[in-house]
DNA sequence: ATGAAAGTTGACCTAAAAGTCAAGATTAAA
DNA sequence: TTTAATCTTGACTTTTAGGTCAACTTTCAT
């Protein structure tokens, strides 16, 4: 049982955007250097993050990335589902039932319910968690409002 | 997070072992059938198996796969660590630093815990389940004494 | 003994994930 | 309007896990 990359690197990425993003948007080469990634694979990331719709991309001189929304409203949960799928799904049978399709019918198949049972575990685990949970022991922590100042520069842009 | 394909396939060879050989050893090609596999998959991932000491190859002509001790006493966090490795461990940060080697050393590595926490679940969500807990929704279901019988053979012969 | 059935070994092939590269499009500030 | 900084896109390369193949060794039943 593995993590993948993509959300260790996507979470760490996000984590980064959410505490450095106060004053101005955190670019690619900002995030990059930080975590020690090359920024062609950062933007990669992100460009992911974009689409499942937890950051933002702002363009121009001084563009960068943002959180979509707050924080506190970003499960993660959420962002690992988006970014590495989850440990038990329909699809699993099919993917891991070899030439023969016992697995998903068969109710003798009791590696399922194994499966299935670390899965709660692990929801329970992460139960309501959010990137701002992730954020406490970051150097920076972002403080009541700043969010919102955000939300505020990006719709007055707008 | 995903599970290895090893892990599932591992464990549900062993479960066959386990069900499968009361009577006599299961050959490679009995479970490669069960399960749908090819047999040389099978041959691979069961002499990992034996590597780690869960079940003994009896050669000859009525020769296969044997537990080499109660399924009882196989613990299933044994064999996934076996088969797959640990979600978190100290090589983790290693692996996963970019170029910087911030992560091992850093208190600001929020990530780290998230793993951490999520391993600690799984650990208590396995907790100390065996392999003869995941036989019971198995068509065939191991009673007691049969491994017994098997040890009996087995000593009887060598 | 001998042959058939079984496991063993190591090299090889394949597919999927991860990461890189380069050209292009967009935007805000000066 | 020009420029510089940014994001965007898709093709390409690399790496790694998974799976296959074929020759070999061991063992038991006859």
């Amino acid at each position: 049982m593995k993590f993948s990359t993509q959300e260790e690197y996507g979470l760490r990425c996000l984590i980064q955007i959410a505490t450095g993003t106060v004053a101005k948007p955190m670019t690619i080469l900002e995030i990059s250097q930080r975590e020690g990634l090359t920024s062609t694979n950062v933007a990669k990331i992100l460009h992911m993050l974009k689409n499942e719709g937890f950051i933002e991309g702002l363009r121009g001189q001084s563009g960068g990335y943002v959180l979509s929304r707050s924080p506190e409203s970003i499960k993660v949960k959420d962002i690992l589902d988006a970014l590495g799928g989850n440990l038990y799904d329909d699809s699993f049978c099919e993917r891991h039932a070899g030439s023969k399709a016992i697995c998903a019918h068969d109710s003798g198949c009791s590696v399922r319910s194994l499966w299935q049972r670390i899965q709660e575990a692990v929801n329970d685990a992460i139960g309501d968690m959010n990137l701002a949970d992730l954020m406490g022991t970051s150097r920076f922590q972002l403080k009541e409002g700043m969010v919102s100042l955000i939300q505020a520069e990006k719709v007055g842009r707008s």
